[in-house]
DNA sequence: TCAAAAGTGTTAAGTTTACACCCATGA
DNA sequence: TCATGGGTGTAAACTTAACACTTTTGA
């Protein structure tokens, strides 16, 4: 082993940028934190960390995002590395944003508060420090890719939900408006979005029915297509 | 602006990896480098290099992309970050993973063997350094991804090209055979795709059309499905 | 004259889209 | 009783997939 090689290059401080998409009341919503340090205190921005020393960038990300919501083992992808010169005026950085999606009901406010974080729909996001706006186009971008994929969409719904819901979930991402029967075909055509025999009776008189999405039947058969 | 509170966190050496794509007889390749220092000198891995100061990480992969082939301005895309604490043995480094399509017509072959680089084929790939192999399985699977919506493939052919070396290519990179008329079909949708009135005489006695890629008529209408 | 690659259309299957009314209930 | 959101099926348009023979020409 010979580092001596390596030690002739510049070092740089390496950050993770946490893109949390969450939904609530037929919006997609991000946690945008006031910056609490600076520069650019009180600005709006992405939670983000610098990653330590002897940590993988993945778990800087679940690192940041636990200490912003008190939540464990969310599945997070990775966006991309953002790595201009001066994208971050304090000080060269360079940083890989992440996205996780959560339910918003599971995660902590009090946490959020003490960060100065709060939930801001994503149709009408503030001015954000340096390029922390394209990486949550970036994330949108790819999340719009996914979703059609793979069944991530639920995380961001409680454990049950209507039908309705998950449609303006899918609406809220795609940021289009998708036909009620043609939604409710392909999804009955995925065994593991189950109906349970409950209830909802929040948005409407008739009430409408609960579903879970169930693992296990996914894991036996993992075709998704919405 | 105060960077005293970024300096506290450590820093790392960030590297850029390059998975320069080529495509030769029917066969998609890559541009592999026999490592040039220590350690694990002598080894195949991705031509990499590490990011300068006052270098964008982009122009950082554009500058290790020239300085092995002598090409300039080629369109790259950012695969993402690794950053596993151990993915290089040597000492940490955060490597960026970019991929290119080039002509290996154009490529410079003195350079290449200068850097100790050869062509190898994407289906007999060598044993690979630290996590090189998974960076191009994952350059492998975005440029899947990104070939049916944009028309990126042909960087990878000369100017002029026969309908049956396109059609190879995309046989090539997504691994699978793909019916000749249908193919042709969606092609000639393309008025992009322009026959011209040459023709090649080195694959067939009867010879075959060569088409060109045309950027304006493009431009025009850019709209791609393949 | 024949081997080798180029070139050419049609049909069936599957997928996607468009579209409108009845139902159940609480206020 | 009526306003509100929940729930349901069909037909046309479009896209995709499957499939086989003729042409040209240099060796």
């Amino acid at each position: 082993m010979s580092p001596s090689y390596y030690s002739q290059f510049p070092k740089f401080h390496v950050a993770v940028d946490c893109i949390i998409f969450g939904f609530e009341q037929g919006h997609l919503k991000v946690l945008l934190q006031k910056r609490p340090f600076e520069p650019h205190r009180g600005e709006w921005s992405l939670m983000g960390g610098f990653v330590k020393a002897d940590e993988d960038i993945d778990d800087a990300a679940q690192r940041v995002l636990n200490q912003l919501t008190g939540l464990h083992d969310i599945y997070m992808k990775q966006v991309g590395a953002f790595g201009n010169v001066s994208r971050d005026t304090g000080n060269r950085v360079i940083s890989v944003a992440y996205f996780a999606l959560v339910n918003i009901e599971r995660v902590n406010a009090e946490l959020n508060h003490g960060n100065s974080a709060y939930w801001e729909d994503m149709e009408k996001l503030p001015p954000l420090l340096f390029d922390h706006k394209e990486m949550i186009q970036s994330a949108l971008k790819k999340l719009r890719a996914m979703i059609g994929h793979m069944p991530i969409s639920f995380q961001l719904l409680p454990k049950l939900f209507t039908l309705t819901q998950l449609q303006m979930l899918y609406e809220a991402i795609l940021g289009q408006k998708i036909d009620k029967r043609n939604f409710r075909k392909r999804v009955s055509e995925m065994t593991f979005i189950e109906k349970t025999n409950q209830v909802d009776k929040l948005t409407s008189k008739r009430g409408a029915a609960l579903y879970r999405f169930n693992v296990e039947t996914f894991n036996q058969e993992p075709i998704f297509k919405l």
